[in-house]
DNA sequence: CTGAAAGCGCTTACAG
DNA sequence: CTGAAAGCGCTTACAG
């Protein structure tokens, strides 16, 4: 890992801020002064020979010492619980393009799910000295995620909840999203809906789109029957099928709810090996995907503003870093957008 | 920007070695051996303070620190050309996982395709420290990287080439990648071939694939007719749309041959528009897409291998930071696979 | 407006 | 085996 071949270049190596205080016959402290964001106060002619200097040394600030001494770092970090899903993707590229426009430059982490490798990656985040984290988490918050918000460093929760954390949170209005999804099964005239989603473990979004679920369901007793299904996304499609095939031989105006894009592409998986057709069993889906509306006769979902979340997260961070935020944590919720596509379309229903 | 209230909780600021130092009375020499990897040449007592006062003091080497004296940052940098792709997306993990394992963070910079965008983070990525770089390059290379190649600075590209900089270069085979996607379409009876690609700009695969495209048309001139049509991502689908049916009025046994996963979701897009089925019109498409077996009856792909291309060019970077390998810069192209379904069984063709 | 000096938290010859 | 000292490339009081 050495990389002592750099070092071999020795004549090309970056030059240093005081080099171009030699060069402009300067003090290291003007030309400090002059990168740092004090040029103003510098003589018009310092400034020339400051910026003749650095221009001929092809001279740029070395980050990592000015946060030594300065303490900022201009790092942001992000942990990212599945970085290969396109929800994660989309988050993702809004935080960061957010903190571009703020001067900040981002590091993300994937932590696969992965509570222990999430630990990992916090302590190397912290370590380069990150000035904000956002957390998409992977599971219960870890003792040193607690240590970090409690003394008062700013966090932001992205999409999950985290018990033990005080800090904002950004993402999707789960109540309202699985709200207008029953309520638009419903109106399609599905009566049986069997809800899809991965383990709950302790991710608060599959939590509480579960326990809305439920209360829907139980408002509507009589006409809306409801089962509910977990699936890993490690288990074969084998252990899908037969939940299906069940629920077909038993429902009425059968309807499928998923939890999220990866149990849309699962359930979309498993109805075309079963050879069910789109519509005579309903389906929908939160989360929007590209392939969506491609299916025939597409596949209606409940799309969320994803890279708004981001940009909101980054926005939050921000907030928390300077002082004109404080007080309680925040929970910002986005409303979703319902997609009417061909999937919920009930034939029965339109024959009745 | 300032992250000033921080300063507030002095208190629970992190420990330094000097603390550790301090505690463990020991000289701070020592506890640098002790977590710099010279831990053995310690007394076992020594090393024995060292860690219990670690261990109450909680601390962790300030990697910033580290870096500024030792040179090494442990840092990789990448930039991607467009980070919402799924290529990208599985190359970029690809790329990060192979770091970790070996001890090293990646910071990952999404370029946008826009060169001046490149410039911007390749500055700050450089000034960050990184000790090696993965290039998924958006266009010419920048004057900043030609000089950072030159300098011996380790550079490798992934699935794109960069004229004036020598480096290493992971990616497709393209000509192989054509080759079997000509040869699959031929056996399968297709006689008119359409080529999809986005706009060649300076991106050595796009490049690639369509001269070896040419090539391979020129070869089979009489059996099989070849039309290519550039499509950019901003375009709207109304572009493609009379193209496509211009192409189908005319041809004789039509296929449609994608460039890339993004034109293989313009085609199918523009099909379901135009109500045509996949198989009376073939449809191959580089780039493996998870829906692309749920579209019935399947699209055929040439899949790459996109995580072993991300390993791949990291393990590359490290060959090039060890003394081991000193030499010519090598291209290290992998095979697709080629994943037959549906879309290109040419019905007129098993009629024959 | 300008600069000399101390110091950020580490590592690394050098000396013993 | 152990440590005192110099220094990495910056910033920031402090003084003028």
């Amino acid at each position: 890992m050495p990389s002592d071949n750099q070092s071999t270049f020795v004549s090309s190596r970056r030059a240093t801020l005081r080099q171009v205080a030699q060069e402009a016959r300067a003090s290291k402290t003007s030309v400090s002064r002059y990168f740092g964001g004090a040029r103003e106060q510098l003589s018009p002619d310092l400034q020339k020979r400051i910026a003749q200097a650095a221009a001929q040394l092809n001279y740029r600030p070395n980050l990592i010492a000015r946060s030594l001494k300065g303490g900022r770092t201009g790092l942001i970090g992000m942990l990212v619980a599945d970085i290969r899903t396109p929800f994660s993707v989309a988050a993702m590229h809004g935080v960061e393009q957010a903190a571009r426009e703020q001067g900040f430059s981002l590091m993300v982490c994937n932590t696969n799910n992965d509570p222990l490798l999430e630990q990992v990656h916090l302590t190397q985040l912290t370590s380069y000295g990150i000035e904000g984290l956002v957390v998409n988490a992977s599971g219960q918050a870890s003792q040193e995620l607690i240590d970090l918000a409690t003394n008062g460093f700013p966090i932001v929760l992205l999409d999950r909840q985290l018990p033990g954390i005080e800090a904002d949170m950004v993402g999707l209005d789960n109540d309202a999203a699985i709200d207008i999804a029953i309520a638009h099964l419903r109106e399609a005239g599905y009566r049986d809906v069997l809800y899809l989603s991965e383990p709950i473990n302790h991710t608060s979004s599959r939590q509480e789109r579960l326990s809305r679920l439920t209360y829907q369901l139980a408002a509507h007793e009589g006409t809306l029957n409801g089962h509910t299904f977990m699936l890993s996304l490690s288990d074969d499609l084998a252990s899908l099928s037969p939940v299906i095939e069940q629920f077909m031989s038993t429902a009425n105006r059968p309807a499928i709810l998923c939890g999220n894009g990866n149990m849309t592409l699962m359930a979309a998986r498993c109805l075309k090996q079963l050879k069910l057709d789109l519509g005579s069993i309903g389906l929908l889906g939160i989360d929007e995907l590209e392939w969506c509306s491609l299916l025939t006769p597409g596949i209606t979902t409940l799309a969320q503003p994803t890279e708004e979340i981001g940009r909101r997260a980054f926005a939050c961070l921000l907030e928390r870093n300077r002082e004109a935020y404080v007080g309680q944590s925040r929970h910002i919720r986005y409303h979703p957008t319902l997609i009417k596509r061909g999937s919920t379309s009930c034939p029965d229903f339109h024959a009745t």
